[in-house]
DNA sequence: CTCATAACCGACTTGATTAGTCGGTTTTAA
DNA sequence: TTAAAACCGACTAATCAAGTCGGTTATGAG
């Protein structure tokens, strides 16, 4: 049960945009002390997935593309790592499965933690 | 946010246990339909922690170290896999991270669901 | 117009972890 | 005494996480 680097440093980094506006990737990766090449793929996950926005080219960069305010720390989640715990599709035993009711639990427990904070709440 | 399949496994394991009372490795694994060879690390893992009591020789087998009342679920993933999603030990920045809170208010929730529910919860 | 800047893109590498295998040893009770 | 069962350590294959690299495309400032 472990968040990866990469949703960490995608979460920091979704922090520092919302906190000091639009940012080049460079500015985000120096200021919080990541890779510039690994970072670019994770700002290129969150902007595909519609949590940034884009721009090329001089003064170009990321930016929100939603108020901090409408931007759940799940979504940063489900968009780097996903939150299902354990994949029960396709399983023949699911039915009638005694451990199946605990997983479900987990996986609504983190969705109730991290669908219940936004960006907004974060910075401050 | 994943659970391996070890902690998987183990939980079945520990669940086919609590409803059949001791029983041997290999019959755990045919019925719960996992290798012998790696159950056997898995309930190796759950005696020397404590969760499990087992017996050399011929009518040996495993069975719980304790009641199934007084087995929770959070025992059992933090004996195989562990329950900490983020390690801001060491990190430098932690006291003034934006970040750090989610991160422990994920912890605090995993818990809270995995300790809220015993092996004999999960056998009804 | 052009050029520096910044995002885009895909392929590749490296190390760690997961999941599993195998061969042999020790203990126990029927 | 012997079959059944747990114990033990080393090994392997596959997958994933984390990071690197070289080049392409778009854009606005000068």
């Amino acid at each position: 049960m472990r968040i990866s680097k990469k949703t960490q440093y995608g979460l920091r980094a979704m922090i520092h945009i919302a906190k000091n506006g639009k940012k080049s990737l460079k500015e985000i990766a120096k200021a919080e002390n990541i890779s510039v090449d690994f970072l670019e793929k994770i700002l290129k996950d969150l902007q595909s997935n519609g949590l940034l926005v884009s721009k090329k080219g001089s003064s170009g960069g990321y930016s929100l593309a939603r108020k901090p305010e409408k931007i759940y720390a799940g979504e940063i989640v489900e968009t780097l790592e996903g939150i299902v715990p354990v994949e029960c599709e396709g399983c023949q035993m699911a039915r009638i499965c005694s451990s199946k009711n605990i997983w479900d639990d987990v996986k609504d427990s983190l969705q109730e933690t991290l669908y219940s904070k936004t960006l907004k709440d974060l910075i401050k």
